[in-house]
RNA sequence: GGCGGGGUAGCUCAGCUGGUUAGAGCACGGGAAUCAUAAUCCCGGUGUCGGGGGUUCGAGUCCCUCCCCCGCUACCA
């Protein structure tokens, strides 16, 4: 690993195929991604946060034709709607990536060169049932038995034995590297489950894998070879390298960013990251990524989200409807990060009203109101602390970096939303029992003490949610009059860091409560 | 079938290498307060810890067995 790669961070949600448009599983991926990019940002990390499409492939190509279009217009239409998603939920991606653009031609093609170079591929015939009608080789999961022996396509036509020149790569050769590598490397695939059946998996003994198809169009040529297009997963994976500037590996953003931090995937598609990357990589004799995380799938209503069932929730209603920092919210704080989870109407409305609004809006709106209406809207002064404010303030100490290995060990998105919680629930505790309102008459050097640092608190916290909920914690901070180059983490080392005298906006509620 | 994970309060779950009356949040009931988005704070659980058997001074926590749920078991992304 070089210097360079000592303080950076690299992260990368999957890409998406562009079959369709966005759904809210896309969202919640990307909304991850975007809180641990924003949250090494504030710690001051150099970062590079990737995202993009997929856009190869006889399913795009026949989505394409059946619409009347290009390949390359039916992809950038529906590309366009994913990029326009990192807008409306305002992902700090720092790039978005197509495999269809150049560059990302040319990564794949030297990465194929390299590994034919180091004798890692070879030609042979892929066999198998494929289908006229759909154009496509059917999997043994989709094939049904049909009579005298026949196999039926899931479109019901009838399948054809088919043989066709594929190039393969030498992926059985890597088993035991594999298994090795899996050992030296406990991070390398998280949550722990996922790992235990990667390896159970690639215990079994792995196959060769055909990384070619001759009858497909759609797709990054194979170098030397016209009439073969690169199959699915060299071609997918390679755009982690595609985005710093591979094949240039002297190249500085390479070698600042190169191995990844954290490719974020879903469960589906966790044996093409832990199995097939880390055997591509290493045969091109470059790193294997740190951590792939497998996040789970999200229900709802308790039911699997499907077209058929017609439940498919588009983020960008959602956003609508709850409001972007509420869902963002949401999907953190509900699901642990890594377990399937449910989405519900029910659900999403009390977290807002429960934790948005009643516990940290009307916090920070009780604590600024008062403010407002008693310290003439000034950061009031503090005097003598006493025993209790110590205790207080003790509760907010180890708080970020507690926060710290919550996130960067599993992923725990929600356990550190728990964490930030109880010490909202300390603060809302404080103030009930510290009655500020009773000493308006009779001691204001109290009062203003209290009211100090609830204010801080509230900075505190909000600087801590900021990864999570960007907006509205910077209409929170702006009310407390907080600079925009003092919004980083590096704020939460001196607690007592507001200046009395500072003079504050009036204050309006920034989590309304939700109602039908 | 094989491998792995799980079955704990109405709901979602926490309970590490066995040890005082089994916990949290939500929901529900009562009270206090009135600075605040009718928000907040305090108090309130008779749960066969999936069933049965065993080890132990002592088991949700270990062993055996049975029942049920979920994931993985190769080329759609």
């Amino acid at each position: 690993m070089s210097n360079d790669n000592m303080n950076s961070f690299f992260v990368t949600t999957a890409i998406s195929y562009v079959n369709g448009k966005p759904h809210l599983g896309h969202a919640y991926e990307a909304i991850a991604c975007d809180v641990l990019a924003r949250y090494k940002r504030l710690s001051g990390v150099n970062t590079f946060f990737l995202t993009g499409t997929d856009e190869h492939g006889e399913k795009n190509e026949r989505s394409a034709n059946k619409e009347g279009l290009s390949p390359q217009e039916f992809t950038k239409i529906n590309s366009d709607h994913f990029e326009d998603m990192t807008n409306y939920l305002n992902i700090s991606n720092d790039y978005f990536i197509r495999t269809s653009s150049e560059s990302h031609h040319i990564a794949s093609k030297a990465l194929w060169n390299k590994l034919v170079e180091n004798n890692e591929i070879y030609i042979d015939k892929y066999e198998g049932w494929y289908s006229i009608v759909d154009e496509t080789f059917i999997n043994e999961d989709e094939i049904i038995d049909g009579p005298n022996k026949t196999k039926l396509g899931p479109s019901g036509d009838k399948l054809e034995w088919l043989e066709e020149p594929s190039y393969f790569f030498k992926l059985s050769k890597w088993t035991n590297k594999l298994l090795e590598f899996y050992k030296e490397n406990p991070d390398f695939i998280k949550p722990k489950s996922r790992r235990n059946e990667v390896i159970n998996f690639v215990k079994q003994g792995l196959n060769d894998l055909s990384i070619s198809r001759q009858r497909l169009k759609w797709g990054i040529k194979v170098p030397n070879d016209n009439k073969h297009v690169m199959y699915v997963w060299l071609d997918a994976l390679t755009n982690y390298l595609t985005a710093i500037n591979y094949p240039d590996i002297s190249d500085k953003k390479f070698k600042c960013f190169w191995p990844a931090d954290f490719h974020v995937i879903g469960k589906d598609i966790v044996r093409f990251h832990a199995v097939y990357w880390p055997a591509f990589l290493m045969s091109a004799g470059l790193e294997p990524p740190k951590t792939i995380f497998c996040h789970g799938f999200l229900n709802i209503n308790g039911s699997k989200m499907s077209k058929s069932l017609g439940n498919v929730l588009s983020p960008k209603d959602l956003v609508e409807k709850y409001g972007l920092d509420q869902l963002r919210y949401f999907l953190l704080r509900e699901v642990p990060f890594g377990q399937d989870g449910n989405f519900s109407h029910t659900q999403i409305t009390q977290r807002i009203n429960n934790d948005l609004a009643n516990d940290y809006g009307n916090l920070s709106q009780r604590v600024l109101s008062f403010i407002n209406k008693n310290c003439s809207s000034q950061i009031p002064e503090y005097f003598e602390l006493n025993e209790l404010d110590q205790k207080y303030i003790n509760k907010f100490k180890s708080l970020n970096k507690s926060c710290d290995k919550l996130i960067f060990d599993n992923l725990e998105f929600h356990n550190v939303l728990i964490e930030i919680w109880s010490c909202i629930s300390s603060a809302n505790q404080y103030i009930d029992e510290q009655a500020p309102w009773k000493l308006k008459n009779n001691n204001n050097k109290r009062m203003e003490t209290i009211l100090y640092l609830l204010a801080c608190s509230i900075k505190y916290l909000t600087i801590m949610l900021q990864p999570f909920m960007p907006s509205s914690c910077s209409l929170i901070l702006d009310q407390l009059a907080v600079e925009n180059n003092n919004r980083s983490f590096n704020e939460l080392n001196n607690f007592l860091s507001l200046k009395p005298g500072t003079q504050l906006p009036k204050p309006t509620g920034i989590f309304p409560r939700f109602t039908d």
